[in-house]
DNA sequence: ATTATAAATGCAACAATATTTCATTTACTA
DNA sequence: TAGTAAATGAAATATTGTTGCATTTATAAT
């Protein structure tokens, strides 16, 4: 679970990534950092109503690029955002770790703190980023299951 | 490497599945069977120009339905398609193997040949299925990196 | 072979997602 | 406080995918 944080510390990261600091811009950034699953475009959109699309699209575009956040899929295609945990840059991302799909409540988890297994590819085919994909009930939907 | 096939065999597979043996349908199997990599739904529709779009969509939905394609997201999140190697049938795919993005070439490969590491997921997390995403080179393109 | 029927296709309209261009506003610097 | 580059908002456009309906086609029955 993320540590609650404070506007002043929004504030620092985007000073730390030479970003101007504004009010879509830190809204997005408490949005997503407020929640342990990834959000997904059509959510931050609807949530953000008053915040205009394409702004949105170019938030989420720059925190990418800088290493701030991460882009999943879900098992429809649909685009996520989460909170990037790793020491991850601008141009150099770091987050080879499990994306859990929910096929129940349909949230997406980033599951930082397990170690992908080490995987030797056939003859020729050289790996530089891995994403292992699971799709299931999640910890809360399981328990409601039962 | 796939076998080559014949008319008559995509005849019998659209038999096999029920399903009505028609032109659009033949070009698809024939399409996809003759390639190594996944097929994108860009490129499918600009190959297949004359045929309406609709009736692609409807014609990898129900390959998808009956276990005789499976689709795969890029890195982009564009839609891809491939044959099922492994015994998939109707509302069971088992494609539970590694996807290679080749970030060159833009190929997405199915390596049927790996089989996944088991995985223990964090408490309360019940997996059904799994893809791996793997992202870099691919053998061509390595070898000519070089 | 001919016909009947269900399935598949093609077309038009629509919806959702994403990008480009440009005018306006805002954050930061000097 | 004024100047400037960056960010936003708005409109237009592009791409991807879906829905409804009329027409055509594959298949099975006669
Ligand atoms: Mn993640
Ligand atoms: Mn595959
Ligand atoms: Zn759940
Ligand atoms: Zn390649």
């Amino acid at each position: 679970m993320t540590h609650a944080k404070t506007t002043y510390q929004f504030e620092d990261l985007l000073d730390k990534h030479q970003l101007k600091k504004t009010a879509p811009r830190l809204r997005v950034l408490s949005m997503m950092y407020s929640k342990n699953t990834a959000t997904s475009q059509p959510d931050l959109e609807s949530v953000m109503h008053d915040i205009d699309r394409v702004t949105l699209y170019r938030i989420l575009n720059v925190f990418e690029e800088k290493g701030i956040i991460h882009k999943v899929f879900d098992l429809n295609g649909t685009a996520n955002y989460a909170i990037c945990h790793s020491n991850c840059g601008a141009h150099k991302h770091h987050d080879e770790h499990v994306h859990f799909n929910c096929t129940n409540c349909k949230n997406v988890y980033c599951l930082n703190e397990l170690t992908l297994p080490a995987l030797n590819l056939p003859g020729g085919f050289k790996a530089e980023g891995f994403t292992l994909y699971a799709s299931g009930l999640c910890s809360k939907c399981s328990k409601k299951a039962n």
